[in-house]
DNA sequence: CATAAAAATGAATAACCATTCATTCGGTTG
DNA sequence: CAACCGAATGAATGGTTATTCATTTTTATG
């Protein structure tokens, strides 16, 4: 309750606007994922961020547009590191699928509190057009690298039978099922386990590549 | 917002108090999926239910005590669904397996609605224990029968490589990302369509039973 | 060091919301 | 039909919360 993240002295008002913005999206993660987005309360973030009320309203205008950013923050988070991998000339098509997987199973991304702050957000795109698009945008983003990705594989062995369409469906999918599991059987589920069984269905379409890999 | 569920006349006060409490529980579920978990207010809730503001707490004595049932409710009738279809002595462990599927992606789980009110709750899961009890306890409970009938598959034919757990996990972690694409591309992603990536997974583990299988 | 500009503060405000409970309504029973 | 009792109502209450903005604090500049 009480905790402050950081003292005056850390906080200088020299820094640049965006890291204040940054700090404050932090906080709110935290919050969320601690007391839930249905009660977080702009007294609850700026005391997280160690910071006085009025500060969210200086920074973001409002909290709806506080929450907004905090979901662009992790989306973008996420679909930054997916593209680096994507654009890294020294990675062939197996090393960056396999590269995806590890992503998507990293300290970063799996962060109980990061996917509490995700499930959060799914759960009012029904409600909040700005959420829905917001998602939309990303996923269909990651679909079309991933699927390329998918077809590039395809072309080096023997995967006649193989849709990539389907297989980055289906991945993408279990990804996300994965990521519930990581966030409410945190006792039964351990990460390296979560990217497994990630592992063991491209493994179903792409034998020749993906069987008996494991990623240390 | 003024749509009103119900006439006066059509929920007279002799009806059970189970009825009542129904008819909250269904508006709750309306509600969620209309304004989020977020701002959904109690006179939203009973406005739905075309009942007075004072109603929730004469049957659940608080807001926070309907919601804990709302999630009960969604998540009973899940799990009783299923366990119709485990119990069922007519069929045959592929039949049931189907029958899951089938279950999985029919209309009374896959309404988007109660999509928003699942991953709305999941997303509190990591700040209320109560919510995470209830999920935790239906989850082992269908994997314990699941896991059960993939034992079961693997005797009926040349399956000597497959792990039933980890097709349990596989499975149940595909079916709920499935979920999460129903409920954030309503347009790209068709029930059918997931029903049919579900089906194709279970094909790479089980091919001598559901490779070219199709449920109308 | 003096001054100006920018950033941050937090008390005050106004709106909102869950809960209460005295009152009203409707159905049942004899 | 009268009397009763549980069900339902909704105005009133008190607590909570987002937002505002006059004031204070910090930083940059000459």
């Amino acid at each position: 309750m009480a905790a402050v993240n950081a003292k005056p002295n850390d906080t200088p008002r020299s820094m640049p606007k965006q890291a204040r913005r940054k700090q404050l999206i932090q906080a709110t993660i935290k919050c969320i994922a601690k007391n839930g987005l249905s009660s977080t309360t702009m007294a609850d973030v700026t005391q997280q961020a160690g910071l006085s009320i009025g500060i969210v309203n200086l920074h973001f205008q409002s909290k709806e547009k506080l929450l907004i950013e905090t979901l662009r923050y992790i989306s973008d988070e996420y679909t930054e590191g997916l593209n680096k991998i994507y654009n890294d000339k020294s990675l062939n098509t197996e090393q960056k699928i396999l590269a995806h997987i590890n992503f998507d199973f990293s300290r970063a991304i799996i962060d109980r509190n990061k996917l509490a702050v995700w499930f959060a957000f799914w759960g009012e795109t029904k409600s909040r057009p700005t959420y829905l698009s917001i998602c939309a945008s990303y996923v269909s983003e990651i679909a079309n690298n991933l699927t390329h990705l998918f077809v590039l594989l395809k072309q080096q062995g023997d995967y006649s039978d193989v849709n990539p369409d389907l297989v980055c469906t289906c991945y993408t999918a279990l990804s996300d099922g994965l990521w519930l599991d990581l966030l409410i059987t945190p006792k039964g589920m351990k990460p390296a386990q979560a990217q497994a069984v990630a592992m063991h269905y491209l493994a179903t379409q792409f034998p020749e590549h993906f069987k008996n890999k494991t990623e240390h």
